[in-house]
DNA sequence: GCGACAG
DNA sequence: ATCTTGTCGC
């Protein structure tokens, strides 16, 4: 048993230093507005000439209680309005980058960006306009979390959701709490996060009347926060967006089926994610659509 | 120095 | 992330 600096032991140094270096490289890439052909059907704009937003993505990541590097991790498309599921994917894995608290997407970006390019190359005519990702975009301590990470390589618009507050800025979960407690807010659903520097990192919402515990959502890439807001609101039948929550069940449902296959077949093991070094997190593939 | 710290 | 049963309410 020596996997155990794999999945959750500590990190170099020298690794966070280029972690950070390419973080910052990735984020000059990063796009905050809407940049998108697609509007968001409002109700009677009957205008052909563009497209409306139809399929909207979600990825989630499960792990295994007793093999923590063992992962499932599950890209599902749904679409809109009728928020059915129109594609779902999967890739059982073994992962080998600890998750470090700031920098999640160099663990988990990887096997999500091959579950996308595989539609495209497939050209699924399901592919996601926009994706949500179960993490944050922007609000994060350097302004570039696991969602920004993930547009940007995979030039895609996507939408952070956290189910915790990731602390920046002074923000904090119960100084949010506090904010949704104000008898001003006592009925408000939606909350903007402004740190202490007067910036706006994201939003706080609660989707429905009985969850007290808000999400946060945030600028991913290539779209504004008003837009995200907007398509998380209207995907929101629990308090996790159904994308989001699609792809979580059905990661989770698929790893523990796995794992009991494992125990029978020896020979079908998760595929090795070999994507430890930090220049092999672009998929090369993905750079064409620069 | 100490604590906090998405998934 | 994962560990976990029942339980309160519509």
């Amino acid at each position: 048993m020596d996997e155990e600096g794999a999945s959750s032991g500590s990190l170099s140094g020298i690794q966070l230093k280029n972690w950070r270096e390419e973080q910052d490289r990735l984020k000059e890439k990063l796009i905050a507005y809407d940049d998108f052909p697609w509007k968001l059907s409002s109700s009677m704009e009957l205008r052909e000439e563009s497209e409306t937003l139809k399929y909207v993505g979600g990825v989630d990541m499960s792990f295994s209680k007793e093999d923590s590097s063992v992962a499932c991790a599950c890209l599902v498309v749904l679409e809109l309005p009728s928020l059915r599921l129109v594609h779902h994917d999967f890739s059982f894995l073994r992962l080998h980058v600890p998750y470090v608290p700031g920098f999640l997407a160099f663990r988990e970006a990887p096997v999500l960006l091959q579950l996308l390019q595989k539609m495209r190359d497939d050209q699924n005519p399901f592919f996601p306009q926009v994706l949500m990702v179960d993490g944050n975009g922007i609000l994060h301590p350097r302004g570039f979390g696991s969602a920004c990470h993930l547009g940007v390589l995979a030039h895609l618009p996507t939408i952070g959701v956290g189910k915790n507050l990731h602390h920046v800025d002074g923000l904090n979960q119960s100084e949010v709490r506090r904010l949704f407690q104000l008898k001003e807010n006592e009925h408000e659903q939606v909350i903007t996060l402004v740190g202490n520097s007067g910036l706006t990192w994201g939003v706080g919402f609660r989707p429905t009347m009985s969850s007290l515990k808000p999400i946060y959502v945030s600028v991913g890439h290539r779209i504004s926060l008003d837009s995200a807001f907007k398509i998380v609101k209207m995907t929101c039948k629990y308090r996790v967006p159904e994308p989001i929550r699609q792809a979580d069940m059905r990661s989770r449902a698929y790893l523990q089926e796995h794992q009991l296959t494992l125990l029978k077949e020896p020979g079908l093991q998760p595929t090795d994610q070999v994507t430890c070094d930090v220049s092999s997190a672009v998929l090369t593939p993905l750079i064409n659509m620069y």
